[in-house]
DNA sequence: GTCATAAAACTGACCAGTCAGTCAATTAAA
DNA sequence: TTTAATTGACTGACTGGTCAGTTTTATGAC
C-alpha cells in the first residue's frame, strides 16, 4: 500500500456507504420505512446483512442517512442557485426549479420524503428536524429581506417558507394519492410559483 | 324488551364502535400506525382484544374507519358552513374556519392526520383515497365557480383545491416538527387565508 | 318469580410469522 | 502469518389474528 494509491480494500470499502444508501433509498422508497427490511436493503446492496451493520448501527440510521443526504443535497443546489438572483421573485423562482427538477429526477428519494415527512414530525429533535428546520431558516430569511425591501408585503416569514415547501411536497403528494387534474401537461412548478408569488408579493 | 326501547345488550352495544374508534385514535395519535398494537387499543377501549376483532377485520379496518369517520364529520361540517355563504371569498372563510376548529378541537385526529398521510399516499385506491379526493373535488367545483364568476383569476382549481388542504395540514405539521415561528399569538388560519386567497383572487 | 335453555357477547392464552440485530466461522488482503 | 472484512444462520422479542371456553343476557315454560 502506498500512502498516496489507494489499497484494493480501501477501493472497495470507499464507495460502499454511498452504495447501500442508493439501495435504502431504493427499498425505502419502493416499500416505505415500515415494509422495507433489512435483508431487503442489503440484497439490493449486493452485501450481506452484516456488512451493513459494519456501516450503520440501525435501520433507523440507514433511512436517515439515506434521507438526508440527498436532501442536503438539494438544499445546497437550491441555495447556490438562490444566491445567483438578485430579486427575491427570482430566488422563489430559483428554489423552486431546482427543487422540482432534483424531485422528478429521483423518484425514490421523492417517495421517501412524500410519504414519510408526516412520520417525522412525530421524533422531535430527530436528525431531520435540524436539517428542515434550517432549510426553513434559510427560506424564511430570504422571504424576510423581500419584505423589508417592499418587495413582498408584509408577513410571518418563517411560516411563509414552510408553506412553500408544502406546497412543493403538496403537488408531489397529489401524484402518488392518484388525484386528478393532473394533465400531462400540468406545470407543478408554474402553478407553486403563481400561487406563493401572487400570495405573498406586494400590492 | 320492547319494539321502541333498547334491551340491556343492545345499549351496552350501540356505543362499542365508536368506544372503539376512539381508543384507537387515541393510541394510533400517541403512538403513529406502526408502533400502536392493537392490544393497546383494546386495552384503551377496555375490551379484549377478541372482542375487539368482532367489530373491526383487522388494524388496518380499525385504523381507517377511525381516521375516515372524524374526516368525514370534519367536511359535513365545512360543506354545510361553506353552502351558507353567497361569495367564493367566504366560501374559503367558512372552510378554514370550520376545519381549524375542528382540527384544533381534535388532537389526536390532528395527529393521525398530519402523521400517517403521507404514507396513504402509497395505498392507491385505499379507503381514505375516493374520500380525499371527494372533498378535493367538491372544493374544486367551489373554485372554479369563482373563476368562472371572475371573481378568482384563471387557474386549475383541483391543483389550486388540493393546495388549500396541504396548506391546511403544513400549519399543523409545523407544529408537530417543532418548527419555530409559532408564536403563541401566530394565527394559522388568518395566515392560509391571507396566503391563499391573494393567490388566487382576481387581479 | 324462578329455573332451564339458548343465544349472543366476551375473554385472553396461544400460535405462527416476521424481522432487527448478533456473532462464530470463513474468506481475502496485507 | 496476521489482520481486516465479510458472511448468513441464528436468536429472541414482538404482535396480528384465532378460537375454545366463559360469562352475560334474553326467552319462555311453569
Amino acid at each position: 500500500m502506498t500512502l498516496q494509491g489507494k489499497t484494493k480494500r480501501q477501493a472497495l470499502t470507499e464507495f460502499r456507504e454511498a452504495e447501500i444508501l442508493e439501495a435504502a433509498r431504493k427499498v425505502f422508497g419502493e416499500h416505505g420505512y415500515a415494509s422495507a427490511t433489512v435483508d431487503l436493503i442489503a440484497a439490493e446492496a449486493g452485501i450481506a446483512k452484516g456488512t451493513l451493520y459494519l456501516y450503520y448501527d440501525s435501520k433507523d440510521a440507514i433511512f436517515w442517512a439515506a434521507l438526508t443526504s440527498r436532501f442536503r443535497e438539494m438544499h445546497a443546489e437550491a441555495r447556490r442557485e438562490m444566491e445567483a438572483q438578485a430579486s427575491v421573485r427570482e430566488k422563489i423562482r430559483a428554489s423552486l426549479r431546482v427543487r422540482f427538477a432534483f424531485l422528478k429526477s429521483d423518484e425514490q428519494f421523492l417517495r421517501m420524503y412524500v410519504t414519510e415527512f408526516g412520520a417525522m414530525c412525530r421524533l422531535q429533535g430527530g436528525p431531520m428536524q435540524a436539517l428542515y428546520r434550517e432549510v426553513a431558516e434559510h427560506m424564511a430569511g430570504v422571504l424576510q429581506a423581500g419584505v423589508e425591501a417592499g418587495e413582498l408585503r408584509p408577513l410571518n416569514a418563517m411560516a411563509a417558507a414552510t408553506a412553500l415547501m408544502e406546497l412543493v411536497k403538496g403537488v408531489f403528494a397529489m401524484r402518488f394519492a392518484g388525484m386528478p387534474g393532473q394533465d400531462p401537461d400540468f406545470d407543478g412548478e408554474q402553478f407553486v410559483f403563481d400561487l406563493f408569488w401572487n400570495g405573498v408579493a406586494a400590492q
